[in-house]
DNA sequence: TCATAACCGAGACGGTACGTCAGGTCTTTTA
DNA sequence: TAAAAGACCTGACGTACCGTCTCGGTTATGA
């Protein structure tokens, strides 16, 4: 089997939680451009060859501070699919909405564009968080509440684009009632006649 | 009113058609690292204070280069709803699926978030941008086509932001049928039942 | 003929004294090991980068103010051979004996072996100071003081070299008559017979 | 009193020889800037810890290193002083002129600087060799060859001293008849009339 | 045979300084 | 005045190397 020696003085666990516990302050408190790495070695009683040991480059580690902010909680299926909809992605509008976020994802999507490892792994991270949403999509079509040629992906990114759209392209913010439109939108369709909407209870 | 005297020496006009233009081919050959203040002002025979009298910082001119890579052509009203929004959001797809436009977009939205005035012009331009989408969706409401409670400035993000979600986050292929299911999604809806599509022409 | 136009903002003159003064100081204070090139920017309220300008690495400035300390008087010539030689030689003993000078050469001495443009310009430099002690004897060959088959520039090595051996290699002292032993073993040579030598006051 | 007890596993005796063999090898390739312990230890197959459990610092392995490339052979005393000692100031000029000489004995000479035990252990080491040329001229004192007042160490000095000043200081070359002047110039001095040289064999 | 002591390899760690880079300002001469 | 040239300041980056520390594992002695 794999020798799995781990030969050397191992890695110190609690760097890694006290670098990006650090890191985060930092971002929030003076944004992008307020980052440093040497700062980030003071506070943390670390030494910068510590840091470029772990995270190649400083984008890295902002990368690595950020996605612990974009972290979210599972997705419930209530089997109430219009219900289920909004509170995903309620919760992921809720991470976006706090106070500083939007510069940060806008440097995070440009770090992810400058270092192609940074993009490959940012991108892992969401398909995997938009795997949840996929297959609670899939359930509801095999419970016939979705039509089956329904692409869930695509209705997915329908969800969850428009909420980073609006975050680093057009600034407008993020109502409550906004999140609310995107689902019945997607679920009921535009045209006239569609369908009357089954319901009036939001 | 401005005085309007013109004394000392004029300013050479041409210097910002050179600058633009020779920004745009470094910011194609090496993305937005490889793009050095001192360089342009190299290749364009210019001193940096030319340069710097002219756009406030690096992220400025850059800024100003891309803008003129992202116009747009005007949104066509046929009457055939499904057919303009089709060619529309192709036309945008199209845009941003040339090749070095991700990584552009991506830094340009990390610039507009660095410097307010930036972000505001940037927001402008989108503005504009949608506007006549807008338009034309709110010409479909008054014809009747779309019902009239539709949020027409929703049902364009849900149209354009799953564009620049799979650009800048998920970095997923913007194949040409995924532009029809985006179009598809919106009007039909996703509910079983929520009416037969009128189609079968696409 | 070269242009010589000086164009762009001129070079401060008052910093390289300024830079080389707190040089000198800083090497005197803590020797070679001391120096640091960050300090020398601090305390001569200049930009590293201007110091990177002007000496192209930290063995090079250093190399610039120590060669500053080692500037010779100009050796007289009174026709006294003896006596000149014997004043010539004790004021290089004068300043190689200075408190921190032996640490500090054979640092230089080092330097000169990393770099080849630092060392070509600290022999010339050497060349030139050896040059008026060659001269002298020379003159001296004329008159008829010396045997005219007589090497000037390994004569000079005999009485420089032993100086530059005791404080670089065997770190013995360098005591007064140590001097006088070296021009009068010179001179007399060392053979019994060789000759009475002209005097026994010292 | 030390017990002399030998406990827990024993040095590995290979060792030091594979480790100064490369250091020796690094040295002649890169000279002393080219020299880093990791390096040494990579390619000895040694971990660092070892190189320091035996020599304190780089300094000190260099140090080593280089006395195995200074042994001097024997000087002969044939009787024939000046034969005897143009043979040994031979031997020195020829280690010293060996390729890659300058630069080391420039390094070592400023590590000896740096560290004060390093400086002393060197100097022994000249002052040993140093003491086989002294013992030679204070027999040839005893036999009346040279003069009962000749200052034995001064006189080496002015042998000696001359080798490293221009290897060091001047990088002026070492030909072969600069070796048999320094011999004559001491022994027979430089004053006209200081007599005739017995010889012309040369 | 088992504890103990010293060795060894591997590699993380703290620390210090280096040299570099890019952005942006300032100063001078020239048009 | 603008423009060109280039020196200058500022701040941070990433690197290199040193010497220490902390492991797991090895090899000898002595109880």
């Amino acid at each position: 089997m794999t020798h799995g020696m781990t030969r050397g003085r191992p890695r110190d666990p609690s760097v890694d939680e006290r670098v990006i516990a650090i890191a985060r302050d930092l971002l929030l408190e003076g944004g992008y451009a307020g980052f440093a790495i040497d700062e980030v070695a003071d506070r943390a009683r670390v030494a910068k060859t510590t840091l470029y040991r772990r995270w190649p480059s400083r984008d890295h580690l902002v990368a690595a501070a950020v996605a612990t902010m974009l972290v979210q909680p599972p997705v419930a299926d209530t089997g109430d699919l219009r219900a289920d909809l909004l509170r995903a992605v309620t919760a992921i509008a809720a991470r976006l909405r706090e106070p500083a976020m939007a510069p940060l994802v806008a440097e995070l999507v440009a770090a992810a564009a400058r270092h192609h490892d940074l993009g490959a792994s940012l991108r892992s991270l969401a398909a995997q968080r938009r795997q949840a949403a996929v297959e609670l999509i899939a359930r509801a079509i095999t419970r016939g509440d979705l039509r089956a040629d329904v692409d869930a992906a695509a209705l997915v990114d329908q969800l969850t684009g428009p909420l980073y759209y609006r975050l680093l392209i057009t600034g407008d913010p993020i109502p409550d009632d906004y999140i609310s439109t995107l689902v019945d939108g997607i679920l009921d369709g535009a045209l006239d006649g569609a369908g009357p909407r089954p319901k009036a209870k939001r």
